[in-house]
DNA sequence: GATGAATGAGGATTCATTCAT
DNA sequence: TATGAATGAATCCTCATTCAT
């Protein structure tokens, strides 16, 4: 294989990472192809070999990063055989507390940005991973339940309770670490406890009912 | 006082809410101050009488909308005589429903956009807004300990466990309401039964512990 | 007369004033007429009332500083007998003295800069400031070879070359001043003593002649 | 070598000649890079390449044009050996007229017009013109009283006496060529008589002195 | 006479995109 | 495949001018 189809094949993935830094230095509409083609090592035309237009680029770098983590969670969920209190104390935990401290954080912030302008995106990542990943949730949850490890609770209904504290870590880590840094791993340890406390107890579940 | 006058002071309320919705569907980049004017109903050169750049435009929008309310709920807190429980299903958490279902929502995915790229209005809100409403969680939950009504928690080192469910709220609506809308007030009663069950048992506070 | 007539009277002049402080340190097409109105203390609307454009103003500022100068300077020359040395020791080198160190060499620089746009102001300019100018010094210097004081000389073909020092000091002053300051007194003096020994002498009147 | 590296090589000067013309027509503020561009015969963007702002390109104006024929008359007079007298009469001479007629004298009156804005081509234009021109004539001046052909004169401490017809020539034709055009080559050379007459006799250089 | 709020034409500048080489 | 010169649409911002008060 000579090198210049062995750099084809390489070429997306090197401009997509030089893509996924400007766009996370400076957003959207301010990244310049330029720069990520310089960021790249080519120049600015062989970024439109690749990839049609702006658009089409930045779509890919926020198809391209988060997909394969999900994916490999899933995958080992679904091929571990433990109690579901083990799946939230190892898969799940390392997946959020990896995330949150991950560079691949500032997709979070992207989509934020400028989902809203790219419905197509939004589509594409609540099917590939808000879906498969409040499934998945939901389906840890239920085993608990059928095996007597966990209580009914709200988290099965609304699964966001228990992604929510890994969202606001990324987002603080980027906008306020400089202000006041976050302890992730004792402040996801934190919420764990809270969570799988809520699960066992199973009284949260009723927010009516009376307490004991 | 001649109509002008009056005018003039209505101004910059007026075109901040024009600019509050352009920037809300555009994002800062791609929002054009000849709409914002036209929202407004004046021209584009009358913008540049009150606000000098767009950057101070759009600044002055995160700083607008947010602080009041804050305020208010602080005040509220402070005048009001009630138990720290009744302090967190009463101000507390009609504040996150009502901010969560809010227009003024929408400052909070501006400021995750384009924070990066305005330190000072981060440096801003993480001291008008944040670090503010910090210290409001940590004082509630210290006296609610003080009375006896809670047990130490995780909450009074990371208050931004309690505050993680109306962030994703917030965003899963701008985001995904239309593939799957969450029924806001349902899901913060749900978190706040779970806070408030771990605030009262108090196990949750040592994630460490043996659950008996 | 009442306080507003008096002033109206005295507006344009004020004006005029202001205008051209801000024509001198911006240029014309720089300078707006916001500054020229605050520098003379009032508001940019009266400014129109006086002047119809910034083109009108701009021609007035040009065409009020000069001419009065000038006027005193033919006056003179024409009121006084004297020879015609005495003349252009006197009231001639008195006056190119004075009129490149005053504020006024401005409207040279600003005619320079905005003149070819304004064929109008050339037109005004030539007709009431160079050849009348032109025509004085021709006149002194007739009646000097008329009188037996001076022989004929290029200076009466050419009376540019006797401004010429003038002119090359104004802009000397408002372009070098700062890197190196010409000591116009005596660099006008010096120019005269080479006047008045051309015209006395007179073999320079013939540059191809031979020099005994 | 393609045509676009040709192209990119001329493209400079090309664009420097456009804007030459544009900004003669009209003024620095007045003149339109839109403009600059079709002179040039090339889009409005491809200036930007080569420039990077519209002040970068006017400084490159005042730059580019005056400097290589100020050398060339440097190197002249360095290269020959003559009497300071022919000089004069020649290399300098020519230099006057031939400055004074043609298209670049406009540079002059950019400079006069818009120097005082821009401090640092003042810095350049006396560094690299105004300075080294002095010199220049200082020099062959002083090695004309060394060689016995030239008594001391004020030309040595004035040199401006010597250029100022040379600068009004160009200034008069730029505006008053319309109204009563100067014939610029006996012009130059009654002055350059007067020059040599004041250089040989002397007695200029004393404007206090007894005149005989 | 005097103010200053309001207008909108005009122009510098940027940068995604194209295409000849 | 790869380059980078060239294009031109898009938009911020300025400021002369108008006019209601």
């Amino acid at each position: 294989m000579p090198r210049n189809e062995r750099r084809k094949e390489q070429r997306p993935e090197e401009i997509l990472e030089a893509a996924l830094e400007e766009f996370a230095v400076k957003g959207y509409a301010a990244a310049r192809l330029d720069d990520v083609a310089s960021r790249a090592g080519i120049s600015k035309g062989l970024v439109y070999v690749y990839f049609k237009t702006k658009e089409e680029l930045f779509k890919a770098v926020i198809r391209t990063f988060i997909i394969p983590r999900v994916d490999a969670l899933i995958a080992e969920v679904e091929r571990t055989r433990r109690s579901s209190e083990e799946m939230i104390r190892g898969p799940l935990l390392s997946f959020m507390k990896e995330f949150a401290k991950s560079r691949r954080r500032i997709v979070v912030r992207l989509l934020v940005a400028e989902g809203p302008k790219h419905p197509d995106l939004l589509d594409f990542y609540h099917r590939e991973v808000i879906s498969r990943g409040m499934r998945l949730l939901r389906l840890i949850l239920a085993r608990g339940v059928t095996n007597g490890e966990f209580r009914p609770s709200p988290y099965q209904e609304f699964p966001q309770l228990f992604v929510a504290p890994m969202l606001l870590a990324m987002i603080w880590q980027m906008l306020f670490a400089r202000h006041q840094a976050l302890d992730i791993d004792r402040y996801l340890d934190a919420h764990i406890a809270i969570v799988l406390q809520a699960l066992k107890s199973g009284q949260a579940a009723k927010p009516d009912a009376e307490q004991p």
